[in-house]
RNA sequence: GCCGAAGUGGCGGAAUGGCAGACGCGACGGUCUCAAACACCGUUGAGUGCAAGCUCGUGUGGGUUCGAAUCCCACCUUCGGUACCA
């Protein structure tokens, strides 16, 4: 170390500040000095989890992953400077899609490509000087990790969490089952071959995450932004209605009095049904069309399949669908209606049929236009012509609305005339209140390779046969032949595929499918506190202990993902006995998204990622952090540019000058040196002092609030005003150094290597020997010190900036309603008239003088 | 389409019912230097005025209020998610 400069030569220079060589120094000492090595057993202090979202090993480290844990490691300083003992573990999410398409295309294996990576971005990471527990790593791709994958997913199964269910995928001849980003173009062509995308349907393992829809819905003790709140409520979309059982008109194709089921929110509005639409993929749609519609119907369907979801649930194209020759009977009053298939009602929603009312729904009012069908009011407000044609559907709940043309329940209000006629119906069974979610159950199979194996075996005697606990983990063949194509390779790989069935020894086949990697996202900060157990995937003691996790930081991309399915199974830990509470996150905070220059997500794709490691080399890892930091708003990201880090960059140059050169003059300004004309040097004492107590008392609320951008702003200010005290009689003194210990401070946390190093020569200047500013308490404010004797006042004419008072800071309203009426520019406005009223706003610190017809 | 978010100087942003533009970038002017770079000091929303000042100004249009970037209604644009990217 050198020693500080203190020269009392005006013009002396101190050593420039050289990230490149105090950074990894002092990384390096940290590490040595094992500064941040969390004992998870130790009670003597409060426990604190801190949780960022862990990345997937893309290779490289981009600027986007600074800008999502820098912060957060930020935050963890900043709580360990509070006396809480942290935890802030770090891992990879390490199975994936990008690992399959590398070793697809450049005929490798995912495994040692991913684990490149992940030993590249280790490296990378430490640059950033955060402070994680890296002995408690984990790499979901590791089969001690997802051993326990297939140990909870036999537990599910047990609970009756887990089923087997056939469902659709999109499909490519040669590349099999393809990802929705793996689909492109309206016609809908494979991305690798450009074969034209199927639908197959495949038996696949499903988990029960409606059976905690209702449980999902409860927030009660959860800090989480609340528009995520609102996008998963939104998501589960629990709606309350009835479901309704039409029968089948008799018709020489058909048997006749066939259920059809439709569920409905409105029963209200069940006189006004005029038609029934079927999704296209309802099973008895091939029963009942009519031998001369079967033609147009296969066609049709044939279509639907074809589009996306998005695609059919769009309102604003046009409607389509065609009829299959058959009618329904209305329950309520025997009324024939006719069925249709069109494409906007979905299979896997409610029952699969709708009812359609097109005077009081959107969707069903622009299909019966675009087909000419009846249009019946049953709902209306007294006065309206119950007959008047409908121009619009009419959906507002108005609280004097009522039924019409509703038969005997005429002029009840919908809400009692939908619970009316639900109860007819319900005494001959033809109707029952009924709930549905939006919410879907969570469809876990993947057709690929790099994933957790599922521990299932298919015995032609004994059926679906779990393997037992004692032979997990199935494991990953190591040797794997992509033969150039995006089809699961576990399907041709022979010593994989055949096995002896654990019940009766006959030869069986394994389950080729692999688990949605969502799931190791689902669980993985409940290894973090135990990664290497092996008689169980988690410590109970220590999960009981550390979680609920205190603060999770991470993107708004998984609003309703990742984050519902981390709470779903969370709740189905719980539900096995496995932990003892139902949620994982007590508060979630969301940082913006970093783009790349061009407004686009950062891939390595489009090209447009921005690499940290050379801004590091050339303005070292505090001023990246910082300038992350400083952009803008945490929650609110944005496209990248580098622009203006040159001016954090400045400013810790700056703080290095005030730091180690207090007597120092810049032979740039001619004022330097010298206290301001009418300043004295008690006043500039006092000044100083309160700028730097005012500083810690908005600052450690900036960070409390994860407000990064406007504490660096704050911060600047603070070396801004010691700048100016720089070489005056002011420098130096116990002011000064009371402000630069704790501009110090309050910097530690966010620029970790500059601060250590300053602080460390202060004890080398002052004989002492060195322990680190991050072992420091966060310092108390002096409020005495920020208080001030007089204040400014704005004062307003008709909401208008006219003028400015100084009144003393204790004064009480009268006397400054007194003294800005006094004012002389306020005098002058008013010209002799009399204020029609005087409002005094905020306790005085605002007055406006309101003036009618001024 | 649906769900969620965001629109403020040349640029990133501050102010979330009370002085619009803190802090920083850029630009311009200056000091230092033989010079350049670095560094430092100052000016910098638009219009108008010799000046004090005045007028306008927070995506668009309307509204509430003594007072609106902030609250309400309608719209426009951009971003995230939309269940196999993670």
């Amino acid at each position: 170390m050198t020693e500080p400069a203190h020269s009392a030569e005006p013009r002396s220079r101190v050593e420039r500040y050289d990230p490149t060589a105090v950074e990894p120094a002092w990384q390096a000492r940290w590490a040595e000095a094992r500064l941040y090595d969390t004992d998870l057993s130790d009670t003597s202090k409060p426990r604190h989890y801190l949780l960022t979202m862990y990345p997937y090993p893309s290779g490289d480290l981009h600027i986007g992953h600074w800008y999502i844990v820098t912060p957060t490691d930020a935050i963890a300083r900043f709580r360990r400077m509070h006396g809480l003992n942290v935890f802030f573990p770090i891992g990879f999410d390490a199975f994936g899609l990008p690992a399959e398409n590398a070793a697809i295309k450049n005929g490798g294996h995912p495994f040692p490509w991913t684990m490149q990576n992940i030993e590249k971005m280790r490296r990378q990471f430490r640059t950033m000087g955060a402070t994680f527990s890296w002995d408690h790593e984990v790499v979901t791709a590791d089969p001690a990790f997802y051993r326990w994958n297939q140990w909870l997913f036999l537990r599910f199964l047990e609970h009756g969490l887990a089923y087997r269910k056939k469902s659709p995928v999109d499909w490519c001849p040669n590349d099999g089952t393809l990802a929705r980003e793996q689909v492109e173009g309206v016609d809908r062509h494979c991305w690798r071959c450009g074969a034209l995308v199927e639908k197959r349907d495949l038996e696949q393992w499903y988990l029960r995450t409606t059976a905690f829809a209702d449980e999902l819905l409860d927030f009660t003790g959860l800090d989480w932004p609340e528009p995520i709140r609102t996008q998963q409520t939104n998501w589960i979309g629990r709606s309350e209605g009835a479901e309704i059982d039409f029968t089948t008109a008799p018709s020489g194709h058909h048997q006749e009095h066939e259920t059809l089921r439709v569920f409905t929110t409105r029963p209200d509005t069940l006189f006004g049904a005029t038609f029934m639409v079927l999704a296209p993929e309802h099973p008895l749609v091939a029963a009942l069309t009519a031998p001369e519609r079967r033609a147009e119907v296969d066609a049709y369907i044939e279509q639907a399949r074809r589009r996306t979801e998005i695609d059919r649930m769009s309102t604003d194209r046009d409607k389509t669908g065609v009829a299959i020759g058959a009618e329904a009977v209305n329950p309520v009053n025997g009324e024939h209606i006719p069925i249709f298939i069109a494409d906007y009602v979905l299979s896997g929603y409610g029952t699969g049929a709708i009812m359609a009312v097109p005077a009081h729904d959107d969707r069903d009012f622009a299909y019966a236009r675009q087909f000419g069908l009846p249009i019946r009011r049953v709902v209306a407000t007294p006065g309206t012509d119950a007959d008047s044609p409908v121009e619009d559907a009419y959906i507002a709940h108005a609280a004097d609305e009522q039924l019409v043309n509703s038969g005997r329940f005429d002029g009840l209000s919908a809400d009692e005339g939908g619970r009316r006629i639900v109860a007819a119906l319900a005494e001959s069974g033809a109707a029952q209140p009924k709930v549905t979610y939006r919410l879907r159950d969570w469809l876990i199979s993947r057709q690929r390779y790099w994933g957790t194996p599922f521990p299932i075996i298919y015995c032609p005697t004994d059926g679906i046969v779990p393997v037992p606990d004692e032979d997990l983990p199935v494991r990953l063949p190591e040797t794997v032949d992509y033969k150039g194509s995006g089809s699961n390779p576990l399907d041709h790989d022979e010593a994989f595929l055949h096995v002896e069935c654990p019940r009766c020894g006959g030869p069986a086949r394994r389950e080729t499918d692999t688990m949605d990697t969502f799931i190791d996202s689902s669980w993985y900060w409940f290894r973090y506190l135990s990664p290497a157990k092996d008689d169980g995937p988690v410590d109970r003691a220590l999960v009981d202990a550390w979680t609920p996790v205190d603060q999770y930081t991470g993107g708004a991309e998984h609003a309703v993902m990742h984050l519902m399915y981390s709470r779903f199974w969370t709740k189905a830990m719980r539900e096995c006995g496995l932990i003892g509470e139902g949620e994982p996150f007590r508060r979630l905070f969301n940082q913006g998204q970093i783009l790349g220059a061009d407004g686009e997500r950062m891939s390595k794709s489009r090209g447009n990622v921005q690499d940290p490691d050379e801004l590091v080399q050339r303005y070292g890892a505090d001023a990246v952090r910082l300038f992350l930091m400083f952009m803008g708003p945490w929650d609110q990201g944005g496209p990248w540019s580098p622009t203006g880090i040159g001016g954090v960059s400045r400013f810790l140059n700056r703080i290095w000058t005030v730091a180690l050169d207090a007597h120092g003059r810049e032979p740039g300004d001619p004022a330097s040196g010298v206290l301001a004309a009418g300043e004295t040097e008690a006043a500039a004492r006092d000044a100083l002092r309160a700028a730097a107590h005012r500083t810690l008392r908005d600052v450690t609320a900036d960070y409390e609030a994860f407000h990064f951008n406007t504490m660096v702003a704050k911060l600047m200010e603070l070396s801004n005003t010691l700048f100016r005290y720089r070489g005056t009689p002011v420098a130096g003194g116990p002011e000064w150094d009371e402000t630069l210990r704790l501009l110090l401070l309050m910097l530690a946390p966010a620029a970790p290597h500059i601060t250590e190093e300053l602080w460390s020569r202060r004890q080398v200047a002052a004989g002492r020997p060195w322990t680190s500013i991050h072992l420091e308490s966060w310092p108390a404010v002096d409020e005495a010190a920020t208080t001030e004797s007089t204040r400014e006042v704005p004062v307003q004419i008709n909401g208008k900036l006219r003028d400015r008072i100084v009144v003393a800071a204790d004064a009480d309203q009268d006397t400054i309603q007194g003294a800005a009426l006094a004012a002389p520019r306020i005098v002058a406005w008013l010209d002799g008239r009399v204020p029609d009223k005087v409002i005094v706003a905020g306790g005085g610190r605002l007055i406006n003088v309101v003036l009618r017809d001024g």
